[in-house]
DNA sequence: ACAAAAGTGTTCCTCGTACACCCATGA
DNA sequence: TCATGGGTGTACGAGGAACACTTTTGT
């Protein structure tokens, strides 16, 4: 981080990154906490090199902290009023940590850092099980929080997440993004799961699976016996786009 | 513009405008052309001020253009690839209008015009018989054009203004815009020629008719009589919001 | 044989579409 | 009283929601 030279970066403009995953049963937001003291959650972001597009930008911030790249991702919002705490509350974050901050005066870090930010809020949609994340040097640690279960996060970040998650769901079967968060196969209950997950309300087993089927997007593999005793639910797998 | 100094903005950001407004049965952008000779049709565009909200800044971009204030507007997406050919484009044009430019060169403007830009994108809704179209110093006219029949746009513009397009007919009734482009009254006539313009199909009269009624946001008024030898129509405003 | 859970079919209702008919207006 | 165009009613079909029934699995 400060041996990047941030003179290479897009000034004040931010990259914010809602990173969604899903694992048993729920919808999940893979959120860093940061190293300084005082419990700050904060979006994993990251700034745009004059050479990079947005798109990329943020594809290489993702690939920092997930390990993966090639993610699916979009802009869902920019956020870009005038904060009025930010300042504030940073220079509070530094009179709190003044051991690591003092190792980062070199050049003009600090005054980059409390500038004014605008930030384009993208979300990301990964497979959960194949992401190992890894921590950046202002990370103390990082970890997967249920939506509806998000640690206190910086100034309005939970609201970027709530916008982001709105964005999701106008997308899901539209876009037919479900495939980003599902293992290869899965049952349409897996599925099912998924949708009640991200919409957060329960659908009629039958009508789900009708609509679903109508969509044409889905192939059906074999049957998966799993033990129990019941009918053996067939897997699907998305069609890849011709 | 040249008054200004450039560094109370944010740098390398710019605010793109497509400003939709609705005559003769045509929707229609206006669209600036730029005084540098060999016809440059640019989108109305601004930078964002280090003080103030990009929404507030793009009000008051809009506003220097159109003469009127609290519009309706909406981001619709962010340009930011780098561009190729841009730098290139710029020196090219201020190789052809070496007068223009050697009044600008206070300072360091000809190297931040140069830059590369990030491009939030509005759009905005306007009634068009309120707008009297004001020229800023780098306009040659400024005038209104059927978004089927756009002059020569620069670099991607005619692209930013059909994805304005897609989100405007993605809220016009979901978002209840209609009024921002119409009178204060009128008739469902009125209203049905709109949406054809917008999405450049018809709609059956009849059914249109049901499916506005049925929104519950017109208020009938008295009848139009237009002096043709006909049934009068209703006239009808759009409900305030409670 | 039985329970549990998946698969499938059937009915009902809503909503958009298409067609038909009625009504006011001015010539 | 006629043509013109606005207002309204009705029938049809697609698609979603709610219900019921059948099939498969392991005990």
């Amino acid at each position: 981080m400060k041996s990047q030279n941030q003179e290479n970066f897009v000034n004040q403009l931010s990259i914010d990154c809602v990173i969604f995953g899903y694992s048993q049963n729920r919808l999940k937001v893979l959120v860093p906490k940061m190293v300084f003291k005082g419990d700050f959650w904060s979006l994993p972001s990251g700034f745009v090199k004059q050479e990079e597009g947005i798109d990329q930008a943020a594809q290489r911030i993702l690939e920092e902290r997930t390990g993966i790249g090639d993610i699916f991702l979009e802009q869902y919002r920019v956020f870009g009023d005038v904060p009025r705490t930010n300042r504030e509350a940073l220079e509070k974050l530094i009179a709190m940590n003044p051991d690591i901050f003092e190792q980062l005066q070199d050049g003009n870090f600090l005054e980059w850092l409390t500038q004014r930010f605008i930030a384009i809020g993208y979300y990301a949609l990964v497979d959960i099980n194949k992401v190992t994340p890894k921590l950046t040097e202002i990370d103390q640690s990082i970890d997967w929080y249920e939506i509806t279960d998000l640690p206190q996060m910086v100034m309005d970040h939970e609201q970027h997440i709530h916008k982001a998650l709105e964005a999701l769901r106008l997308n899901l079967d539209s876009k037919l993004l479900g495939f980003n968060l599902l293992p290869e196969e899965f049952t349409m209950k897996d599925l099912q799961l998924l949708y009640e997950a991200v919409y957060d309300r329960p659908f009629r087993r039958n009508n789900f699976q009708k609509k679903m089927l109508d969509l044409d997007v889905l192939e059906r593999m074999g049957k998966k016996l799993t033990g129990a005793a019941n009918k053996a639910p067939y897997l699907y797998r998305f069609l890849t786009k011709k």
